[in-house]
DNA sequence: TCGAAACCTGAGTCAATATTCAAGTTGTAG
DNA sequence: CTACAACTTGAATATTGACTCAGGTTTCGA
């Protein structure tokens, strides 16, 4: 599901070319970070890249390309950073408290990148949607595979996985992007035990019902 | 904190200014729902009110402004919508159930309303914090009292208020905004379910540790 | 009924900026 | 070295839409 054979026209042949992309799509991050997307201007990006205006039209073809494809990038990078970081062989609960905290670690190190994602929802929504989705049916298979294995209890699994997906978004809303007054740690212990045991104070001693 | 002090110059004195307003806060709220914030335009705004461009100024002094007055009375909605549905005297997780439903419910009638205040977190990022903290600061509070009354396990109130609100915004993004493919009963039970007593199989049958 | 305050009107002003383009500069294959 | 493709440049274009304003119309108390 890759965008790279209609880019074709606009993608870089030198390597003075890769450079200058690369310096643009860095300057790109940085500026729809700072400004958000409707005050953000291509001259910014160009200003912080060291580039001329007209350069941009170079390797993009419009304000909102550029903006896609940014989100497109943290999707794979976040992914990525998750699945290095949470080994495969562990069990959900923990999987659960490790990605988590992986998580916040990544928005803390992305605000920029982290911004643009959310923004994205009113400025290129199929591309948000895309990348919840994405998150959404891997979380969704991971919760039904770990109910066969009787490591959680099963059933709703599509609600829980959005359910536990929010969860991490307002974390890493609260404890990254906005403060970062507690560390990743202690925000994702405090969030496996809940995902763990809820908020029952039977679920430790022994349930009734 | 209201703003109705510094509004004096622009408050309607006639029954024909409230019926404009009215007209004109309703038309804003379309029009920024459907559109978004900066696809919206003033000139779209009366037209839906079946007003004049220049009639909006007698009202507000900007696009900014009047997007804020509508995140704030959403806030308002929400929290008096709620409070509505939930008992004062029922315990803290028979309220969270009847809360999400609650808000569900209400997302569903007001998706317009609802696009707005995430918009805001890239137009008017204080109303958005000030949007959430003001239900972050209640839902802490409520988790300590029941708490202390032995309703559910004590700890962390704060990062569990936040956790909890990410649940909420998100089932409401999903299975509200996005798509009505579940009744809100049916997400809020799931949802109860987690929040109750988390994915763990031991909850429910006699715990182990 | 009268007149002032309140309200309405919409063409016009003005600033912002996305995008284009024609002319120059640099890289590199042969 | 040379010539052509790749790349860069920034002034000029074109559109858009928030906001103003001077002049009308409606409301309503007295």
């Amino acid at each position: 599901m890759g965008g790279e054979e209609t880019a074709t026209s606009k993608a870089p042949r030198t390597e003075r070319g890769k450079r200058t992309l690369r310096k643009l799509l860095d300057a790109a991050a940085a500026e729809f970070g700072e400004r958000g997307y409707h005050e953000a201007s291509i001259s910014g990006i160009t200003q912080r890249a060291g580039a001329a205006l007209g350069t941009f039209y170079t390797y993009f073809d419009s304000k909102e390309q550029v903006f896609r494809a940014l989100v497109d990038d943290m999707g794979h990078l976040t992914r990525q950073h998750i699945a290095e970081r949470v080994p495969g062989n562990v069990d959900r609960l923990t999987a659960e408290r490790l990605g988590l905290e992986a998580f916040i670690e990544f928005v803390r190190e992305h605000k920029d990148l982290y911004r643009i994602v959310m923004e994205a929802q009113f400025v290129a929504e199929d591309a948000y949607l895309n990348y919840y989705k994405v998150f959404a049916a891997a979380y969704t298979r991971n919760l039904a595979q770990a109910a066969e294995k009787g490591e959680i209890r099963p059933g709703h699994e599509e609600e829980r996985a959005w359910a536990l997906i929010g969860m991490s978004v307002f974390l890493g809303m609260r404890y990254a992007v906005w403060s970062s007054d507690k560390s990743a740690k202690e925000v994702a212990d405090a969030a496996a035990e809940l995902i763990t045991f809820g908020l029952s104070p039977l679920a430790r001693g022994g349930g009734v019902m």
